[in-house]
DNA sequence: ACCTGAACACCGTTCAAGT
DNA sequence: ACCTGAACACCGTTCAAGT
């Protein structure tokens, strides 16, 4: 609603995606704003609260931007997951935040996680509909591929997915290991 | 080496299950050990040295406890996937720790990455020799189970995973429905 | 309703010394 | 080789006050 907050809210995620968690200190987000430096308590009630905002504010946007248009259902599967690990690695930190002691709380987070969980099961239904993949429950699946994806993503982060030689994988290529799987024979 | 510098690591790894990230400061694990507020900076080059160590020993000794003993190839895959989820659910701050920022660095860390690693791969050979689950590259099967779990483990950390209804799967309900559809038809 | 300035307790880090 | 005590700059948070 405040002009005020939603800057805070994107100069913290600047700070954020700029130096890591430690470059995020309420003083240098309210310089970034030209406020006085205990401005942000008129809009949060704690830093705690301003990193929640930010993980909300993520959640809610970065799926919908990710979303494809054209292909048929396993296609567009595939590249919901494939934009899933890209926004992982173009914002390691906030991916981190967003999946952070920060997630629980605010209804807001809630909704936002709920609508791109539901997108997920969608594109799944929508699969094994065309028989693209195995018939199933396609919540239980949805599951099974996002986790895939998310530990995947976040285990490239740490480097410790690249190995070298026959094994070598990355998130993408697991992903799409996943999916090969999940086809009917 | 020395032994001051263990319960250093000792103590804030305790300090970390206690009360998070936040909670582990220089000045409590050192009073905790009953050295001076700066002592630490004797035994590590600073704060995040100290946070490497404690992920880098957790990453060296926990995957050898949850290591099974009896079973076919396949149940002792299973155990040691289960094994990982109950360490993320028991010590989730050191779980977090152990695949952040800090797992680049030591080498005493990467040989314990790789060492655990192996493990995993020999399982996995075991279980496709045995005629258990389709034959392939044991390695980037590894990694396929590996990613799953740990993907499943992060985001039952942060409630992303437990829905009501009939979707409704756990972390471990996860990896035995991958270790399903790897079996042979 | 929104912001400022001073102040408090705390933290990581450094430095000069001590044994 | 290992530790102490004082000091510095910085941070989250609070409070009284201003428009």
């Amino acid at each position: 609603v405040s002009d005020t907050r939603d800057r805070l809210i994107e100069a913290a995620a600047r700070l954020l995606d700029k130096g890591g968690p430690a470059a995020v200190t309420l003083r240098a987000v309210a310089e970034r704003c030209n406020v006085s430096h205990n401005a942000p308590y008129k809009h949060f009630a704690s830093k705690a609260d301003l990193l929640a905002a930010i993980a909300s504010r993520e959640l809610a946007s970065r799926p919908n931007t990710a979303e494809p248009r054209r292909g048929d259902a396993l296609t567009r599967l595939r590249q919901l997951m494939h934009g899933y690990i890209r926004w992982a690695r173009a914002r390691p930190a906030r991916f981190k935040l967003t999946f952070g002691p920060w997630s629980q709380g605010t209804d807001e987070l809630k909704d936002a996680a709920t609508a791109a969980r539901q997108r997920l099961v969608e594109a799944v239904a929508a699969a094994m509909k065309a028989k693209q993949i195995a018939a199933g429950d396609p919540e239980r699946v949805g599951y099974l591929i996002l986790a895939l994806a998310h530990g995947a993503a976040d285990l490239a982060l740490g480097g410790h997915l690249a190995a070298a030689g026959k094994g070598k994988a990355d998130a993408e290529d697991l992903v799409d290991d996943l999916l090969a799987i999940l086809r009917r024979p």
